[in-house]
DNA sequence: CTGTTAGCGCTTTCAT
DNA sequence: ATGAAAGCGCTAACAG
């Protein structure tokens, strides 16, 4: 029987629940259990894991006493043998967005009924924290990692350790071109989609508000855009392009001061995300320009954020769940994979459909 | 040397980087260290500790060696003799609010900069998915809990294995009214001049969208709004009072629709959270209800939201921020006390301000 | 300043 | 169906 000692007894008084919790500062361990019920560790090891070669009566046995003697297992001993840690770390640039929110919380949803645990952190949009943050993330031994880049992010050096240990990467959204297993919705034709509806709706002059060209997720929409333009017969001018590293509420107001300068104002905005269009039309508005018969607008992620700005905005329904659900499962599909080599040497690049929403900031006619 | 095996020469073939990272299947150890610059392991955990008891030239040969092996450190083994993981486990209801993840954000800003790691979890605002995730933390060994409880957690029997293993817990704006350790804002008094405010405005009949009053956040609301109508001598009638369980964009709705099927409508609403807020206004407006000359509004959060909707929103500035950053500093500061008794027995129930943001949605002078 | 030694708690052959 | 024993990699007495 453990002594209670100094320490365990004011956690007694302290205590208002069953016995089964009190804290008498010695751990119970499966030698203890074993112990109880004289059966060798292994037993109980194995019993605890519901081990078909153990007796069903025996397993009861030491579930029962595993429970009745507060035991927790220590996955720390387990990991240690066993080298896995069901420990998932997760890169983001920043937790406060909507869609991240949307995604992180599809993941966690997921990786809770699967036995995993995310470890989260954020970059800031810097690729010295997301450095740090890798390295540290290699050091907990996660099992695999989920990644979506930060702004600056210019080479993946920083992953070599995981690449060359075989831990598995998901890169989503914000992905790299060079990954080989990445999620993300197909940009391109996204932007295109909303150029042409923004010419269909007679839009003669169009300006994009875009985001650092490094990224995937800006440089794509760029492209799209201009593809779409050129299709169309019109010429992508230079100073139709108003490129932003990060587009945020500041981002908007200033793009806004900058169509207001314009000599030759756009007749349509096609903004790389919503938060920025919805400032950006903010302002505008503020100055006498009417959205849509003066200017349409379109946004991208439909965010909570564009049916609350007055007209309510055309944007790019992308879902942060969705990603987030594929991404985390692809993942979990690679850790549990049995040949180890196989499922890491094979590229796998998923690209999500998305769809235009129209609403009352594009429409002309 | 290590022997290239097929395993470890594919991995060869594939990895672009220094040797450094070479996965050799074989993990280097300290005792591979020891051995290769003829020391005893215990030197080379104190030389890699930066342990001042080893000579200094030693201590650099140690850890050059560490880095051009590939040594990485294996927390788990570390972590099973120190029993301290530098692990965070946080409880919150939902990631995907503004006001959590600002707060998330700015807990992982400080953890990081402490070297502790952040284990996330949300309870998708159901107490069982609170338990079973409590329960996984406490699995996981976290060195210290923050937790922000779902909207239906009626008791903290869940959280007694912490209590009595006197791990500390630090609730934080959703804290339990029996919480040692709590970090919140004065719902009482901001929801009081959020009241006061509106009758200033000249507002008779004030009515109150509130939540669940299991939540202190929601019942102190609901209080602080009452406290002000009888101090200014009115009573607070109970058919302006709408209480729902889940403030979201629905519950706006359906408080809209409450609204406009009373006969005797308000003439100022003060709504207990943003989202909330405008999307009734929204109805409303649609409804051809002027905001603020028929029924003045406040919300409560200061959601990035509240500035978008027209007319902009007067609310409750509370920032995530702040209280991310008071409640992971109380907890490292628990974790970090050198004696392990005292931090835990006193109480510190931390009470911020808040500021209330007048805008044009209650202005009617 | 450095080394020896004995575990931390669990898993896993290999025996029985 | 169960047990014995070795070891995962690190740390902390204790000894020198």
């Amino acid at each position: 029987m453990p002594v209670v000692n100094a320490i365990g007894y004011i956690a007694l008084l302290l205590q208002t629940t069953s016995p089964v919790f009190m804290a008498n500062d010695k751990e119970i361990t499966i030698y203890d259990i074993a112990a109880h019920l004289n059966l060798s560790p292994a037993t109980v090891s194995r019993g605890l894991k519901d081990n078909p070669a153990i007796n069903k009566r025996t397993r009861k046995r030491i579930q029962d006493a595993a429970r009745e003697m507060g035991y927790r297992f220590n996955a720390f001993a387990s990991n240690l043998r066993t080298k896995k840690t069901f420990t998932i770390g997760i890169l983001v640039p920043r937790l406060n967005s909507y869609f991240m929110s949307a995604a992180l919380s599809a993941m966690d949803t997921i990786a809770s009924g699967k036995n995993y645990q995310l470890m989260i952190s954020q970059s800031m949009e810097h690729k010295e924290k997301e450095q740090s943050n890798a390295n540290m993330m290699f050091h907990k031994r996660v099992d695999g990692l989920l990644v979506s880049l930060a702004a600056d992010t210019a080479d993946l050096a920083h992953f070599e350790p995981f690449f060359a240990n075989k831990i598995p990467i998901v890169f989503f959204d914000r992905v790299p071109p060079t990954a080989r297993v990445s999620v993300s919705i197909d940009n391109y034709q996204a932007a295109r989609k909303v150029t042409e509806h923004l010419l269909q709706q007679g839009c003669k002059r169009i300006m994009h508000i875009g985001g650092n060209k490094l990224r995937n997720v800006y440089a794509d929409r760029i492209k799209g855009y201009k593809d779409a333009l050129v299709t169309a017969g019109l010429n992508p001018a230079k100073e139709l392009l108003f490129v932003k590293d990060e587009l945020n509420e500041a981002a908007g107001l200033e793009a806004a001061r900058h169509i207001l300068q314009m000599d030759k104002k756009p007749d349509g905005v096609f903004c790389a995300n919503d938060i920025t269009a919805v400032h950006c039309i903010r302002a505008l508005k503020q100055h006498g320009i009417r959205i849509p018969e003066d200017m349409a607008f379109a946004g991208f992620n439909n965010d909570a954020i564009s049916c609350v700005i007055d007209p309510e905005l055309t944007t790019v329904n992308y879902s942060g769940n969705m990603v987030g659900q594929i991404a985390i499962n692809t993942l979990i599909d690679m850790l549990e994979m049995p040949g180890p080599m196989d499922s890491m040497l094979e590229s796998n690049k998923i690209l999500l459909q998305s769809e235009l929403v129209v609403r009352a900031s594009s429409l002309r006619k």
